[in-house]
DNA sequence: CGGTCGTTTGATTACGATCAAACGAAGTGG
DNA sequence: CCACTTCGTTTGATCGTAATCAAACGACCG
């Protein structure tokens, strides 16, 4: 399989936001890369790194965070395959937060200054990389709701059905049933809760029969009442590509 | 004074993230343009609507929120004089949340059409309008961080802060010194709680010398313990040119 | 076979929500 | 000019969700 290949989810994705000529796929498949492996833990980015590339998520999650004065954290994003992380990195070098892998992951990193050339050059790549940088400020504006005003059932709720449906849009699992390899502290740390509640509310939703967990096996039992308990609109994930201008 | 010059503060905004040649700064001012008055509470743009115009205040506040199926609401940004509202209606139509104004508003509405146009004509107009939208983002982390991990006065002491940095940044006032024309209830659905309990915490922060709020009016007594309480780094805001690309 | 990490359970605490009511300021209409 | 309404602020009393503290348990790993 020839190398360009490695960046196609990531083609397909910005072809979702706007219509590409062949030159330009071919100039984005052409984009130079390297191929990085990162262990479960490890940080691709740090707060007040300044970035000089950007990475495509080949395989495994990875996700954005905050560390507070007092050692709290909130988490702010998790990805999955085929996330462009920080194409911003193109235009705005200084990173304000954290990025860390949360399984075992696998990312292309393209050189921040390829990216920022491409979009320069090509309007039409320029602009599905602006349309993805705001699903991202879309999906945090939720992540704002999520732990602003749902209580503990409820945010729980809602990440799980949110990371069910960004895998099922990934082509990688079906929504109601992936693997989910964060423990309840990291999921703690993304809804603003304790891991001890967490734990508690995971048990009260399987006792309901409306998901269960095994492992870092996932599955849900009854997506519509779950995704009631959630508030659950997925709306903001943007899903398809009709909301579009021009 | 022509009419071009209602657009300064906008461009001015734009230029601080990339260098414009004369031609650019001629197309951002000669963008057509509306002038339109909003009363105090009124809504600028409702979720799902199909937007076609991006909004620029020139003066008052606007909030963006949405609502949840309960009732209850989240304040998810507050937008000051400059701001570009919704520069992503040029290349995304669908808006996902509301838009309201917070105090009376006078804004500039811009054809969406004309703004994507300008985007594609000028990568370096495309490039700022775009790291104008990922300074909000940023923002919308660090609000993100504020609900899910800071205590009541803390949550309460960084909006507080947040306002006064971008209120001077804006050049309408002295950071520890401005007019904030907003209820405590609306003070409530921007950090997650409730207006009894954000009235307590302002008692409690002016009971502290922290700061002084009457009618609206908001004096910041000892800016470096308010920022200490809300655990304030200015960093996310983006304030400065400097951490730019190319 | 210890050792570490993550999960689970129990007991207690506390922060902020909720409910209820009074108060004050601004605006309206008679 | 003064009742009257409305909206926002303030205060008090009580409740409940989730935090905290502490310890045991289970799985995986060297």
């Amino acid at each position: 399989m020839p190398d360009q290949h490695m960046l196609l989810p990531f083609l397909a994705k910005l072809e979702s936001h706007a219509s590409f000529s062949e030159e330009e796929r071919r100039l984005v498949l052409s984009l130079p890369y390297t191929i990085v492996d990162y262990p479960a833990g490890r940080h691709l980015f740090r707060e007040g790194d300044r970035a000089t590339t950007c990475s495509i998520i080949l395989s495994g999650y990875a996700c954005r965070h905050k560390v507070l004065a007092d050692g709290s954290r909130q988490i702010l994003a998790i990805h999955v395959r085929g996330d462009g992380l920080d194409l911003q990195n193109a235009v705005m070098v200084l990173v304000d937060h954290n990025i860390q892998a949360l399984s075992e992951v696998r990312a292309a990193l393209v050189p921040a200054e390829a990216i920022s050339q491409l979009a320069g050059e090509s309007w039409a790549v320029a602009r599905a990389m602006w349309i993805e940088t705001l699903i991202e400020a879309s999906i945090q504006r939720e992540w704002t709701v999520n732990v602003g005003r749902r209580d503990a059932r409820g945010r729980i709720a809602h990440l799980i059905c949110e990371i069910g449906m960004r895998n099922e849009a990934a082509g990688l699992a079906d929504r109601n049933c992936f693997t989910l390899p964060v423990t309840q502290e990291q999921l703690a740390d993304a809804t603003g809760l304790t891991s001890v509640h967490v734990n508690r509310v995971l048990q009260a939703l399987g006792a309901e029969g409306l998901m269960e967990r095994d492992r870092r096996l996932l599955k849900i039992k009854d997506w519509s009442r779950l995704s009631e308990v959630a508030g659950f609109d997925a709306g903001y994930l943007h899903p398809v590509q009709s909301q579009m201008a021009n």
